[in-house]
DNA sequence: TTGGAATGTCAACAAGACTGACGTAATATG
DNA sequence: CATATTACGTCAGTCTTGTTGACATTCCAA
């Protein structure tokens, strides 16, 4: 059970070494989320609006499933923001060919460059970042992240890292 | 301005990679929570009384105003979560001897009690994420986590590495 | 003694999550 | 063909956690 690096030294599994850990994901996701907050709160959009348009941005003509699968919330949560985001010209939902009871989701010019904008300032944030700890520690970061993930939604980020719809 | 590596490939800061990183700590967000959510859950409480009761239970004694600096909340939001603990009898709250103004925050062994449960499932996690990726990812997790950090955030997180009060 | 800091509390509100129930259209299945 | 089942939308109500703004109290410090 503790023979994962045998003969290494396993001080980074310390307690202390866990909670500092726990504490540095905790203040580190607030810095990840501030710059587009700030832009979202002049508009008055949330983060969940930002996540339905990152998503559909990142997979072009996903139907509503699998974003709900994605975004991890009920359907009902999900319509009230995708709803706004349809009213307010950002999105564009269209009806399936092959099964007509799908919506398959678009952004439209004026939701790739909100989009695009939100996303920006959240790359920034992360460039600076990445760039500071230099190419190596991002690896271990990218590393760490994945194995912190639920089996399910590590198989749904790797279907989004390779491309898939 | 892509001097900070002279030499290495920069290829970790194209948009490709940082949006991966983007989704990667959003999902792994996700598996963060789980485990003391679920405990929570059963016992009617949120993640804030979660991160009063570590942050209360890391330095025993705080007063309520560096508590606020860390959690980053209202003090009209922090007071609703801390006033249930002490009414559920988890937190002591005793007035300052110095200071009669301020008041300082303990753990009762009650809520050491819970605090150690919800510790314990979330350090699992932690401890499960680290094992898989290794010590050498773990160092690189913690740089990058400390270079998302806003300044302020990050000196209040450096000062409870160093088991400042 | 007076200003301001630290704290607590009341009220109102909003975002964003939840459950449960219901309706409709379209596909799948027997 | 008849009947599930699926995909989606929507109404209604609730909860947690955040926000402002206003106000009272206590107490340190100049």
């Amino acid at each position: 059970m503790a023979e994962a690096h045998t003969g290494e030294s396993l001080l980074f599994l310390t307690d202390e070494q866990l909670r500092q850990g726990i504490e540095a994901m905790f203040f580190a996701y607030r810095g990840f989320t501030s710059a587009p907050d700030q832009i979202l709160a002049d508009i008055s959009y949330g983060r969940a609006h930002h996540r339905a348009l990152h998503f559909i941005g990142r997979s072009p003509g996903m139907n509503v499933n699998r974003l709900l699968a994605i975004l991890g919330v009920t359907k009902q949560s999900l319509n009230r923001v995708l709803r706004t985001l349809i009213e307010d010209g950002l999105v564009d939902s269209r009806k399936g060919v092959a099964d007509k009871r799908e919506r398959h989701l678009f952004l439209t010019d004026k939701g790739a460059a909100l989009e695009g904008q939100l996303s920006e300032a959240q790359r920034a944030q992360m460039r600076a970042a990445y760039r500071k700890a230099g190419p190596e520690a991002v690896a271990g970061f990218r590393q760490v992240l994945e194995a912190m993930m639920d089996r399910e939604i590590s198989r749904l980020y790797s279907g989004l890292k390779d491309g898939g719809s």
